[in-house]
DNA sequence: ACTATTGTATTATCTACTTAATACACCAAT
DNA sequence: ATTGGTGTATTAAGTAGATAATACAATAGT
């Protein structure tokens, strides 16, 4: 797991949106168990409490479950992480087009721009 | 102007968003005067110096000018804001395709999702 | 000349985020 | 039972962003 933090948002909010997107991109495998808490802190290079906040906040959406002293596991439950990914996605397609919109592009326009950029991408 | 502050990110990088977005949507009338940092910061709900931080940057831009006692002013330079403007909008598509990649969808479900999303859309 | 309004600068204080150091509670493995 | 590795909690200190109050510099308008 490579991290990488920019200072343009708070770090446990920048572990919390990482964390979620490697259980829901699945590049963890649901229900495997976690690095400790102190382990994860070093490896990403910030404070085991920064790192605590964020995997709480995680456990709250139920992508992680509690092992009081074995651990912290990803959840099993396939349903919510797809749910969660499509929502995820339909999310930033609406940023998308409002982001668009407030710039004063049109649908037509945005149309245009979108299949020029995708036609510029490998495979 | 309707100022409206979230709380996952500086106010000041905020102030900077949405200036920049008024100028080169075509909301503000280029080579107008803005009210002044004071009034601004008031209407915004913010502090003066938190204002001023936001609109320094956006000189350093080239996006707004400051005649020393009579004010700040927005550029003049159409070309520059439509530049930025086109800028802004292939960073918001790339932005959105790096967002879909990192979720694990590929092209075709890309493609797919986005012109479901784009037919929901009234006009 | 004077005044009011402009941008700009300075200093202090407050809060949230982060780090740091430490301690505690729990339990599987030995 | 003891040990070692879990998660969790506490307290203190550092840093950046934001607020607050104030002062200064420049000039347009009178």
């Amino acid at each position: 797991m490579g991290w990488k933090f920019s200072n343009d948002k708070p770090i446990f909010a920048q572990i919390i949106d990482q964390v979620e997107l490697m259980i829901i991109s699945g590049q963890y495998v649901l229900g495997d168990r976690l690095l400790s808490v102190r382990d994860m802190a070093t490896e990403a290079g910030v404070n085991p409490n920064t790192m605590q906040k964020a995997l709480t906040e995680l456990e709250k959406k139920g992508l992680l479950l509690t092992n009081r002293t074995n651990g912290k596991f990803i959840t099993d439950d396939q349903e919510l992480v797809q749910q969660i990914r499509a929502e995820k996605a339909v999310k930033y397609i609406a940023q998308l087009l409002k982001n668009m919109h407030s710039l004063g592009y049109g649908k037509k326009e945005i149309q245009e721009i979108f299949n020029k950029q995708m036609e510029e991408l490998g495979a």
